[in-house]
DNA sequence: AAATTTCATATTTGATCAAATGTTCCCTTG
DNA sequence: CAAGGGAACATTTGATCAAATATGAAATTT
């Protein structure tokens, strides 16, 4: 009684989590075995990971978890800040009362995780943080772009880990981003997103610099 | 003897060209008969596609092409304006001599087509001027994402068609683009390709405008 | 001894079939 | 006559099997 979106989430999942490390096959018998399904949802499951990026594809040749260069995430941080910019400025114009409401209570919860120092749950809530933004901005399909690209910047922030220092420079942001987005200062809250993301990125590059682990898989 | 990629490529073409409308079913065994081949190509065809964002499949439910909004039209834009801007950006820091050469052939080529007035020939050529532009970016995930994007815009685009005035001043555009980038100018060259995307925008939403064509499936 | 070819094995891809799920239309009942 | 239920049909999903393709190792040849 297995279905496709199933293995699709387990194996996204374990992919993420380290489980399955970058530029590993993807062995769909193996798979299958795995999760305990046949292999039939395995393969589509695995063509539809292979159209979002996340996994590789060749054909007659089998699947690849997607391998990742240092460039690679440098590239990620540079999508994500031109998405993110976009949507900043977006959100400021369209934000209502209700969005506000949201982004204060997602910011509260962030700042509580922090200030109990349950600091493995913090991402979330900034993913919930940001998401409220993006959201507000009103477009779906960069929503989805956003969404894929924080996928694997999360899948490769796992396998480094965070600064617990960090979080109080994304607090002090995130404050003054939501006041940007509340006076709608569109061209002040995309300013203040971009340096946002452009902190994460060096944050990041810092973390592989200092420790670069080569066993995770990054090349 | 046909093969995954093969029939994905013909789903795609068929639904670019509009010679399937937005938002229509797709039935594998309608689909197999149509691309002569049997039914399991075709499956893993529409998952493949599900995942680029051009097919939404919902579970038990099969397959439709995605459906199209006027909003979605300036969504689209919205997203590639971001991108290319930062692309533009990049290219201009990184543009080798090597990479100048190309564009101006492919700006000639351009030039060569709207000059003997084959129009229909002619975003063929303008999508390799900006291909040249975002590769000398080298970001390959925001290229492959801008391509995805130009296929949604092409294909909304095909059904419209294009009013031959507009090509003057995208030649315009483009010979100011290439001179930024050629002086390494990343600012300049990123406020132009902007100021060219957003061009292109109305241009488009303006022949809606005009003619909406109720039946082509855009809601 | 090194290299190339051939053969065996593993794995993906394609085809056929069975089961589960969704849809539609007709019939019954209120 | 309308609304709800049910049965027949269509379609997707899953399983099994066969074929094509790639990989790796062994053996033969130069």
């Amino acid at each position: 009684m297995a279905r496709i979106p199933d293995v699709q989430k387990l194996l996204r999942d374990d992919i993420i989590s380290g489980a399955i490390p970058f530029g590993s096959r993807l062995r769909i018998d193996e798979l299958a075995g795995r999760y305990g399904v046949s292999h039939m949802p395995v393969r589509e499951a695995l063509r539809a990971l292979s159209g979002t990026g996340l996994v590789v594809l060749e054909p007659n040749r089998g699947a690849r978890v997607r391998t990742v260069h240092l460039s690679f995430v440098v590239d990620l941080f540079d999508i994500r800040s031109a998405i993110e910019t976009m949507l900043a400025r977006r959100a400021s114009e369209r934000r209502t009362a209700d969005h506000l409401r949201d982004l204060e209570a997602a910011e509260e919860l962030l700042e509580a995780r922090v200030a109990s120092e349950d600091f493995l749950a913090v991402p979330h809530a900034n993913n919930i943080f940001h998401g409220v933004i993006n959201e507000a901005a009103g477009n779906p399909g960069a929503l989805s772009m956003v969404d894929r690209n924080w996928l694997l910047v999360a899948a490769i922030w796992q396998r480094y880990g965070y600064d617990e220092g960090r979080f109080h420079g994304v607090i002090n942001d995130h404050r003054h981003i939501i006041r940007a987005i509340e006076r709608q200062d569109a061209g002040s809250a995309a300013v203040l997103m971009g340096a946002h993301i452009e902190k994460a990125k060096h944050d990041l590059l810092d973390r592989i610099a200092v420790d670069p682990k080569p066993d995770i898989g990054l090349q």
